[in-house]
DNA sequence: TATTCTATCTATAACGG
DNA sequence: TCCGTTATAGATAGAAT
């Protein structure tokens, strides 16, 4: 819905990110409101900007729809919370150690450990469409260079135009 | 969105509240995967119908959301006795997320927010000692492959000397 | 009761200020 | 960044199955 259809996939644009968050979250919060009254449901909507911002909704009293939610799942949410998160710690360390080697990889470092396939993967990774990322990066420099350059000079002129006028009045005022 | 408009308000006849709970229901769940999946958002969605029915969505698993949620609102859902595990699991995330920012700077995507700072320091850390990544790799390919035929030869040569060896034997048994 | 159809209504992507 | 506008994609009410 929109001037063009889009993928479902994560925006890479950070600000057109922020805005179509802010846009469908109010459009999920309608949608929860209406299906609660049109259908007398209970409904609870909890959501994380990618900032971490909080937003809530919800139809009664999040506590009463937790304490439903263990009820029905059988899930004991407090209980097992313990193991839940230490789960949680391990994977995300997991993924943190993961990153870290990723990393690394593309820096070309620790290539050793590395099968033939996994040196094709990033091989392929450096090659499709991301070129050599260094000249991207310099490319990407010398034009904010190149803008840093533009507006001193719009600066320089502007300043030169506000002196002319300043001196015709002085002149006046004489 | 219909034939007709409709109020928001509690649908009187019955089947066609239960069926438009479902056909809602749908609508809200997909809903909240977009978002979470456009603008790298966390999402949970916990619904129930008339009859107790639950449909869940969480993006990430529901307890910490919860967990999160407890954080940001101040409302305390159970004991914080694991509050510490939590803050664990958000500190290790938000270096994940640095991380993989990190990478997108890599491979050179994303640049459009950094400083002119930050971009001296990634292009340093792409000069400095780790030359082009790419060329790395490919020298160090080269060299697993050079390996791989040096393995080889060395297979055929004492295979060969194996095999001499067996008809010695053969030879004096006869 | 669940699914399908489709005319119609709603949400929203892109854009402009 | 945060509005408002508009063209278009998407959701769905009502009906049929």
């Amino acid at each position: 819905m929109g001037r063009g259809k889009i993928e479902i996939k994560r925006i890479e644009n950070s600000t057109n990110r922020q805005v179509t968050f802010a846009k469908r979250k109010n459009g999920l919060l309608k949608k929860a409101r209406e299906i609660s009254i049109l259908c007398d449901a209970d409904v609870s909507v909890v959501m994380f900007s990618e900032a971490g911002n909080m937003t809530e909704y919800s139809s009664s009293p999040l506590i009463e729809q937790l304490a439903r939610y263990q009820k029905e799942s059988g899930k004991t949410l407090w209980d097992v919370k313990h193991e839940r998160l230490s789960a949680e710690i391990d994977r995300v360390r997991k993924e943190n150690s993961n990153l870290q080697i990723e990393i690394r990889h593309l820096k070309g470092e620790d290539l050793k450990p590395l099968s033939p396939q996994e040196l094709h993967a990033l091989e392929n990774a450096l090659e499709d469409g991301y070129a050599c990322p260094r000249a991207k990066i310099k490319e990407h420099h010398r034009k904010l260079k190149k803008n840093g350059r533009l507006l001193e000079e719009e600066n320089k002129r502007l300043s030169f135009t506000y002196q002319q006028q300043q001196n015709k009045w002085n002149m006046g005022a004489m």
